[in-house]
RNA sequence: GUGGGUGUAGCUCAGUUGGUUAGAGCGCUGGUUUGUGGAGCCGGAGGCCGCGGGUUCGAAUCCCGUCACUCACCCCA
């Protein structure tokens, strides 16, 4: 038998309700807060990924799906978002025409890391992004954003982390600092962070190792080591943060894995999850558009894990399914009136269902039962000869005899009108 | 890439110190007045016990390998 791929899953029909709301509300509110869609490719050239997420990032060393064109040029499934939204906004000039634009997206991903809880290697995300202005209100804008979500989906336990890890000239000035500390000692840092504080310094402040943490309580902070503008870029940040009533939470070692960031980060975790506990995160790149070939073109967003988001979803969003009809035909009049009833009530809309392969009455009540239906229409050939119907309704087991041609309107006004049509008979 | 755990019916799992035709619950299917569903009762279908090798008179059970799933490291949403 052929399987799926490994870390490749896919959404069954019982899980569809629960994606079309965790779709519906980002869709909803993403243009609430006057973002357009925009969909991009789920492949571009490799060079996009690696140049804007960073060559020395694991995402681009060792996580991306690449493979050759025909013609021998070098593609990537998409491991993110961001990269393809900033090419295609250069690309379509969307720069000229207007000064700020906001776009959000939803779709796919894939990494090649080891499948584990809440995480997969074909994943969905949902993100945002707007380019053209550096104002700090633009970053609570889509962090308010993206808690708003999470609230109107009810997820529990959240927590918001913020930082800012600075210009980039903040950062130099830091790493260099940072690195002295860390090499002071080097021989008490776990491997990977001895090996980490060459390639990737920052990271040394988020390892999980506890005596790596403990080390670097007291190494110096990135907060304090900020130029004035981006320490008052920060501060506007918290300020409108508090205004809004969002709480957050400082977090000096939330230093986000993608090269691009800068200044403000942000990233909002559920105690529900597991090891992989981030449920959506983001922050200001600044500096990509320009390093993509585009004008100088200050930026922020963020991006959702949907599959984690799903695993938070309580059941009670999920809304019951609608009413359906069960067409019960049977014998040798009965059966053929049956299906063209079937045919008629689906042209109105109904959600209407039979069982052909049910001979009996009795096996079209249960496939109906099983099926949820609410109502029955039961059409054997007694009732053909008379050219009535009976429906059924399956909660309390009334049943009232309607002519044929009175069925829609009958079912009408118990669907859409509340009518309790079995009273009135 | 590195560890740990788990692979028995469609699903959730039992299976005793190796011992005969491998079990349960749920689900599916049929019957229980032949035209009335859900509950109960009775019956039925459905398993190369993940795969390959080894030990043994005999392996679902012990050993080795392999694959898959899963959790964690790592990384990230």
């Amino acid at each position: 038998m052929i399987r799926s791929i490994k870390g490749i899953k896919d959404i069954l029909p019982d899980q569809m309700p629960r994606w079309a709301i965790i779709e519906a509300t980002a869709h909803k509110l993403a243009q609430c807060y006057g973002f357009s869609e925009i969909r991009i490719p789920t492949f571009e050239q490799t060079q996009l990924y690696s140049r804007s997420i960073g060559e020395s990032t694991d995402v681009v060393e060792k996580e991306m799906y690449t493979f050759q064109d025909r013609d021998g040029t070098s593609l990537t499934l998409r491991p993110e978002g961001t990269a393809g939204v900033v090419r295609a906004f250069l690309e379509h000039n969307l720069t000229s025409q207007l000064s700020m634009r906001k776009l959000y997206y939803i779709g796919p991903m894939f990494r090649h890391e080891r499948p584990q809880a809440g995480r997969f290697r074909q994943f969905h995300q949902f993100g945002v992004e707007v380019f053209g202005t550096e104002d700090p209100f633009m970053d609570v804008e889509v962090i308010g954003l993206l808690w708003q979500y999470f609230s109107d989906l009810q997820l529990p336990d959240l927590t918001l982390y913020i930082n800012s890890i600075g210009s980039t000239d903040d950062r130099q000035h830091y790493i260099t600092q940072l690195q002295t500390y860390v090499l002071d000692q080097v021989q008490d840092f776990c491997e990977n962070c001895q090996r980490r504080v060459q390639t990737n310094p920052l990271r040394v402040l988020d390892c999980k190792v506890t005596k790596c943490r403990s080390l670097t309580d007291n190494a110096p902070k990135l907060l304090d080591h900020l130029s004035s503008l981006s320490s008052s870029h920060f501060q506007s940040v918290q300020e409108g943060l508090s205004l809004l009533k969002i709480p957050f939470t400082l977090d000096h070692r939330l230093v986000r894995g993608l090269d691009y960031y800068s200044q403000t980060t942000f990233e909002i975790t559920s105690s529900h999850l597991g090891a992989q506990n981030t449920i959506g995160a983001g922050g200001r790149y600044d500096g990509l558009v320009k390093n993509l070939g585009g004008p100088i073109t200050p930026a922020v967003g963020f991006a959702v894990g949907l599959e984690r988001v799903n695993l938070l979803l309580p059941d009670s969003l999920i809304p019951s399914s609608p009413a359906k009809v069960f067409i019960a035909a049977f014998g040798e009049l009965g059966r053929p009136t049956g299906i063209k009833l079937l045919h008629t009530l689906r042209q109105s809309r109904f959600i209407a269902e039979t069982d052909y392969r049910a001979k009996s009455l009795k096996s079209h009540l249960r496939t109906a039962d099983r099926l949820g239906a609410q109502l029955t229409i039961i059409i054997g050939d007694d009732e053909k000869k008379k050219d009535l119907v009976i429906i059924r309704n399956m909660q309390n087991k009334m049943q009232i005899e309607v002519p044929i041609s009175l069925v829609s309107e009958k079912l009408g006004l118990w669907m859409y009108n509340n009518v309790d049509i079995f009273l009135i008979s």
